[in-house]
DNA sequence: GTGGATTACGTCAACGTTGACGCAATCGTA
DNA sequence: TACGATTGCGTCAACGTTGACGTAATCCAC
């Protein structure tokens, strides 16, 4: 009752040796069916329960992933723990969830207890400017799968999403249904990402190659977040921007633009048309729903997954994974 | 570079034995101040980390709490895990998490894992008809704070919040504005919980003391997600229930009832107005925002971390923590 | 029936750390 | 100066498991 028992417990009652008991404990073979019963007996009377800081210790691998994201209650992510867990799972390894605050020591510090740990590899999203802190503990042996952004090197590996391609579809969309007088809701800073600003760049690009006018007032600035999002709409309204499409940067944006829009007394799809970005569960919940560019988050998990399976045996560059981007259509374009 | 080094590593360097590095490396006293320099300064060049298999091992502690939700896409788990994150953080802890799906079976290898991880604790949201797994663990040695309902025993405690009470101030709430015509848009089943419906006792009761009019044809009972409120109210309305204002049992069904009443042409709150329950993040981000009962999760995990904390010194029974409700009034009631 | 392979175990050491204990050198006090 | 207390280390074993290796007993082929 305090602590478990250990295999020299269940090796005295079923009459054989600790080693034996491992060896059926971990299905190695080379024993006998008689014995392999009267072990499991004994497990089960004694209520054995293998001790993972010791195997740990001999074998070096736990069983365990460590994952790193920087906000727990932002839907995006918590679909993307959903889905790393799911992954897990099927493989039988168990998480440790780790939050930074997009702080860089508190990062490293969180990188340095996942190696003491022992993790078999970790999962991460990094804050911006903290590539070079995975890329040093990668060298130092934690195989590291980041999200988002691309890095190479041994034990690194990336799973990407075509941002670029997101943006495409979803502007593409708003210009085939008819929609000429396009604005983009898009994000202040590079809080999230070193990255250039993908979804911006499609922007333009969709647009100049449809013939439509694009002119740097077509983009609004605002925080990533539902009340960003209504301030971006609202600025475009007061400036008397036409507008009759619009492309957020996120869905929370959009959900802001959704309000705002609601407010100024114009319908969505009839006035003007919305199209997020991430396709949170939320999306189809509202009303109208989001039409929104779908990261499928469970792929992403178990893509990311994979890859540090793969990298366990070439733990040298792996390709970056690509993940698929699709548009969602519903309701609001 | 492969793994990392030792304590012998940085004694051979630092010209000590291990257990003196051991003893700086935990500043356990007893070695001089030249010492600890040089094994800290050995400790430096060889990158030493201590490793936590190792000395879990013999110390039987990890620093680690297991955390068990059934969801983390729903909001009140993310943000519940987040408060619990944020408490873990401050005691130098670190998390891990788990999801079961509502699977007995699934759920009670949860806890095995966490045992076998020797976790120093778990902080459990239990399936319902679980809390008989939970119990058997914790006589098994599994210190374990149970969220939301009420276990008693040795190695167990209980951090509760007071729903009966929150109703109440909901329901007040609306009695005291002046509407007289309520409906409390419940929960069908005891998917979440096995306790009796406390919302609804409380909704009753405070409509009875102040007087007004009780019928069962004023709960309506659907599933407690956005879709959920969003059937209750319509249902509400099209049984042409008289309805100046709604009690729900979640912000999701809220949310839902919000859509309703909106496409029905109401306005919230001039012809209905709207109490919702948990104050989920959205609340304030809503159009017009959501008034509704908080529950100070991040209090919860905080608790249930210093709660786990002393049952360390005192395995035995500790009476339930009780976390504060309130009503947070914004514009929607 | 002989010999080589196979089966079914057991023995021992090691993983990296800390607890228990020991001991010499130094310190404080009378 | 003598003696107990304190300081600053080192030695050894143990935590529970698995890898490497050893070894009887059994099996099969010829």
């Amino acid at each position: 009752m305090p602590s478990g028992s250990t295999l020299h417990d269940v090796a005295a009652l079923a009459g054989v040796s600790a080693r034996t008991v491992s060896r059926v404990v971990n299905d190695e073979g080379g024993f006998g069916d008689a014995t392999r019963v009267r072990v499991l007996e004994a497990i089960e009377k004694v209520g054995y329960r293998p001790n993972m800081m010791a195997r740990a210790l001999v074998t070096r691998r736990t069983g365990t992933v460590g994952l790193v994201v920087p906000r727990l209650v932002d839907p995006f992510f918590a679909e993307l723990v959903d889905g790393v867990q799911a992954a897990a799972k099927t493989t039988g390894r168990t998480i440790i969830i780790a939050k930074h605050d997009d702080d860089s020591a508190e990062f490293g510090s969180i990188l340095e207890t996942l190696s003491s740990f022992a993790v078999d590899g970790a999962i991460v999203y990094t804050p911006s400017g903290e590539a070079a802190t995975v890329v040093a503990h990668a060298m130092r042996g934690l195989r590291t799968v980041v999200i988002g952004v691309e890095v190479s090197g041994t034990n690194l590996g990336s799973v990407l999403w075509d941002i670029g391609r997101g943006a495409e579809l979803g502007v593409q969309h708003l210009v085939r249904t008819g929609r000429t007088r396009l604005v983009m809701l898009s994000n202040t800073g590079s809080a999230d990402s070193l990255l250039p600003p993908r979804r911006e760049t499609a922007f333009r690009h969709t647009l100049q190659s449809a013939g439509l006018e694009f002119s740097e007032a077509r983009v609004v600035r605002r925080d990533p977040s539902i009340e960003g999002g209504r301030a971006a709409m609202k600025a475009v309204l007061a400036a008397g921007t036409p507008v009759d499409g619009v492309f957020a940067y996120n869905d929370a944006m959009a959900i802001g633009a959704l309000q705002a829009l609601a407010l100024a007394g114009l319908r969505v799809p009839q006035d003007v048309a919305l199209v997020g970005f991430n396709d949170i569960e939320l999306c189809s919940a509202l009303v109208p729903a989001l039409t929104s560019v779908r990261l499928d988050r469970s792929a992403i998990g178990r893509e990311a997954m994979a890859l540090l399976g793969r990298m366990r045996s070439t733990p040298d560059e792996n390709a970056p994974v690509l993940v698929d981007v699709e548009l969602i259509v519903r309701q609001s374009a």
